[in-house]
DNA sequence: CGAAGCGATTGAAACGATTCATTTTTGTGC
DNA sequence: GCACAAAAATGAATCGTTTCAATCGCTTCG
């Protein structure tokens, strides 16, 4: 069914090195040559066969890329950046998410070393980073995805995520805030722990302030309305007044709760800090404050390091960009009439 | 450096073809010879090159999904159904978004068919499908999305949008709106068609009322934020009280241009009616009423039309879905305390 | 006029897994 | 101990493209 090289060559009267040429290497087919060839892909509606092409060449020209969960608009635009980037220097990227599940970030990886992927982009679940240790002595060279390589043993892209905590923290002493609770987990999460860390080290500044931490099962609007619920639950004498999520879903996910409950209203009662920066913070029932992570950047930037580590080959330099997250204010941490 | 069956038969001692069996047939090998070829592969760390599979089984296990937006919840929400159904079954899916750019579209299309996937799942953008006959000529099954195919010649799973823009104004004047305002485009794209004569079938039986089209170059908050503003700048006796978006994320923008300015009050002034029901039109500001297209559902109903095509190769039928939307009210349009 | 040089073209080998017609081994019954 | 069937294992051929050493035709030069 499908035509091959050498109908083509055939059609065109010519041999199959010669239709190859004409694919790959025109300028050194003479003019007339390359007609009769185009002409007969034409004819017969000739398309490449990749996996032929592949196998011969050794390795596809795709990048793999595995993110927490395709859900969140953050990773998408991160993606979005990686996807542009890599299409610019003929490549494809092959996105998967592991969505909190350890079987499908290994099913994933599995899946990208039988297409030979020339790269992996993870953001990975967890800290064991054995199986790309593997992946890379193959020969595949991995990038880490917002989240920084502790040895500087992988090349990683990433946000501050410590200081981001911080900022986060800081902004609700700043503005009077006492009992914070920080909403997020699972722990196994790197990129949690860390804005945890940041929100700590900030509060052991601050004696007469507060550090709850409130564990969720994963970074969603769902365990976000969960969290608020559970909030609304609590004795009032106990409930925090200044609220650092994880991520900006869960911050939607707990705004909901409260807005719904009509109880408790934020940012008088409870200010609220999520994180991210995602385009639907902003246009939340009340304009969620977050910290802004440069999401398509992280994601172009991952893809250059990918292709100069591919380039290099063995004595490939790593190279770790740490961004710095900026905090964004708005209303859910700042009554309208006190921001202007 | 990559490890082949024919290392690892000779590291088992055996055949390159037992090595194939054992892997693929299991049953037909002896238990013994199943585990020294196991622990070749475990020693050798031998992992199936897919590209030469491939080669020789003559297509992919892949299927391949052109969305319209893949930063729209709604489309992420249909390719994750569309992923989990194709996992089931054994498929992988490259997922690619068109972005409005019919040479992207193109391009993704050339793509496929180099990858020689199992199948197309695509929502066009536009209503030339002659490039869509060709490639199930050449026996790759073809599955519309989100969109009907007017002539039944291809398999479609879709939502019936005009029926949706019939229930969608059906609503606004139901609460008492007279000066309706469509807002979406580009018109190249069926939904958006289909929804607007929705909404003009109405408006027909509605003698005191009238439609006006205000035409978008995309469905993007940022469209959405600037239709917004537009209506702010007008002559308010020209003013609309009622708009329906062509999908959430205009609505979403469109909310947010008229609350930030504090001139106009939805619902009050103005209703808005979204589409698709997003996640992220429940947290908005206000939260948005919207027609509720079951997402994940498309992707999943998708796949199994594709793999029943697949399996039936040359007669396949030709299969029709189309699920009906649902009005889902919020305080966009009522507000709550008239909602109580 | 023959040799050298040059660009254009050729065609066989290679990539790695799978298939399948054949051969080899094992097991059973007499 | 033998015949025969069933089970297990073999290995050459195949998929479609790319590569590359070899060849072919021409022109140019000594």
């Amino acid at each position: 069914m499908a035509v091959s090289v050498k109908e083509v060559a055939a059609e065109a009267g010519v041999s199959v090195g010669t239709v190859s040429n004409v694919l790959n290497r025109p300028q050194v087919v003479s003019e007339h040559t390359v007609s009769k060839v185009t002409a007969a892909i034409e004819k017969l509606g000739f398309v490449r066969n990749d996996a032929a092409r592949q196998l011969r060449a050794g390795r596809s020209r795709s990048f793999g890329l595995v993110v927490l969960d395709a859900r969140n608009p953050f990773f998408m635009d991160v993606t979005q950046g990686a996807q542009h980037r890599a299409l610019d220097n003929g490549y494809t990227v092959l996105m998967g998410a592991s969505d909190n599940s350890l079987s499908t970030e290994q099913q994933l990886l599995d899946l990208f070393e039988e297409q030979r992927v020339a790269g992996v982009l993870i953001s990975p679940l967890h800290s064991d980073l054995s199986r790309l240790w593997r992946i890379r002595e193959a020969g595949t060279p991995v990038v880490l995805v917002d989240r920084g390589s502790g040895d500087r043993s992988f090349s990683s892209v990433s946000v501050d995520d410590v200081e981001g905590g911080r900022i986060a923290v800081r902004h609700l002493l700043d503005i009077g805030r006492k009992r914070i609770t920080f909403v997020g987990g699972p722990q196994s999460i790197e990129q949690v722990q860390h804005r945890l860390t940041g929100a700590q080290s900030v509060l052991a500044q601050a004696p007469d302030a507060v550090l709850e931490h409130m564990p969720t099962k994963n970074l969603t609007v769902l365990e976000g309305r969960a969290a608020g619920e559970r909030i609304l639950a609590m004795d009032p004498a106990q409930r925090p007044d200044g609220i650092f999520a994880a991520n900006d879903l869960l911050a939607l996910g707990i705004l909901q709760a409260l807005v719904m409950s009509g109880e408790l209203s934020v940012p008088e009662d409870i200010a609220l800090v999520g994180y991210d920066n995602i385009d639907f913070a902003e246009s939340a029932v009340i304009p969620i404050t977050t910290v802004r992570q440069p999401a398509e950047e992280i994601g172009r930037t991952a893809v250059d390091v990918l292709l100069r580590e591919a380039e290099a080959g063995d004595q490939a330099v790593r190279e770790q960009f740490v961004f710095t997250p900026k905090l964004v204010i708005r209303a859910s941490t700042v009554a309208p009439s006190q921001a202007r």
